[in-house]
DNA sequence: TTACTTTTTGAACATCTGTTCAGATAGTCG
DNA sequence: CGACTATCTGAACAGATGTTCAAAAAGTAA
């Protein structure tokens, strides 16, 4: 046998990305041959290569995608109060995260697998993304809003603490990711305000 | 050759512990090879089986002992105001998680590498850890010191933003970690005061 | 020294690893 | 139809994997 019935690019490139990433966020990068990959798209390991120059691309590509949708996703508008846009970033962390769990784990959980080069690009992205909070945090102490010594420490602090709602948070539990995200906002608030 | 000048299992044996610790969190559980743990203490691979049952065993034994110390560190006077309990839990947190830098890594990483059996025993761990910030917060609230609305969420919020620290902080960078625990406690604080 | 225990080596095992590639089949277009 | 391209198989590669074990050397105690 050769090419598959059926068989189309379009069709198998989504698939093996899909794949990867969940076997990736399951099992962790190490852990997942590249012929367990292809068996969960139901083809031969050889084919995987007209998809992905080798493993460590296939890894790379899903954070940067992954990394990249983030940022292009998050949006702020500096014409509104800080407040406002904190809430909104405290929000969109929030539901962004959880819409993409497997994503989020790869990408805080395989920097160490990346070489130096990919780590570095995906840390580039990720320092963009705290920049941005950081500017919020920034104008709302200039405005005299928000009461923070130290504006990164308080960036880190709450995407530490908003991250964190992935590893326990499941849907069907005691609370709605609303109700979640309205009690994180106010512990937010109450702590820069 | 066979038994080598001056080998001893009190020696050995710590020193197994040591490089698969320090190994396990450089590289993760999963890409790092019996051999190399060997090579680091500087041994064959078979000697490492007078010590361990298996590699499964040397990275459960790892997690058990440090969720243990750190249970066995972690106290907390209830006869003490709420408050004082609390920045003394967030002192201690940060302090202990700093100095263990590479077992907290690997007992918040390789969850997915342990069995079901010995995951359920490092969960049940940190629960425990857990539960004694969350008795903190019901204190604090039931004395009407606390304003939190759900100590729950509240509990693991803030030991995902203390634990944060560890992937940032560095000693000799902008800050002590003196400092940086001051902030973090004032956070602390007004989130849940 | 002798007898015994502790510790390690070094080879062996079956299996898995990422990756390559010639050849074969399926889709596509004139 | 015929020519061409896209896609996949299946075998092969060199090497790494966790683990076992007989044999050998070093420590220990009489």
């Amino acid at each position: 046998m050769a090419r598959t019935a059926g068989s189309h690019s379009d069709i198998t490139g989504p698939r093996v990305r899909e794949a990867a990433l969940r076997l990736f966020a399951r099992g962790g990068y190490a852990a997942v041959s590249m012929r367990a990959i292809a068996a969960e798209v139901g083809v031969q390991a050889g084919a995987l290569y007209n998809y992905t120059p080798d493993k460590q691309s296939l890894l790379f590509d899903l954070m940067e995608g992954h990394m990249t949708e983030l940022l292009a996703a998050s949006r702020d508008d500096a014409n509104l109060g800080p407040e406002t846009r904190l809430h909104d970033f405290v929000a969109f962390h929030i539901e962004f995260h959880h819409a993409r769990a497997d994503a989020v784990f790869i990408a805080y959980m395989e920097l160490r697998n990346l070489t130096p080069a990919n780590f570095a690009r995906i840390e580039a992205l990720r320092r963009e993304y705290e920049d941005g909070l950081e500017a919020i945090l920034r104008d709302g102490v200039a405005a005299g809003d928000f009461n923070v010594a130290d504006t990164k420490i308080a960036t880190l602090a709450i995407i530490a603490m908003l991250t964190g709602v992935n590893t326990w948070f499941r849907d069907g539990g005691r609370l709605s990711l609303r109700e979640v995200t309205a009690q994180y906002w106010d512990m937010v608030r109450r702590a820069v305000i």
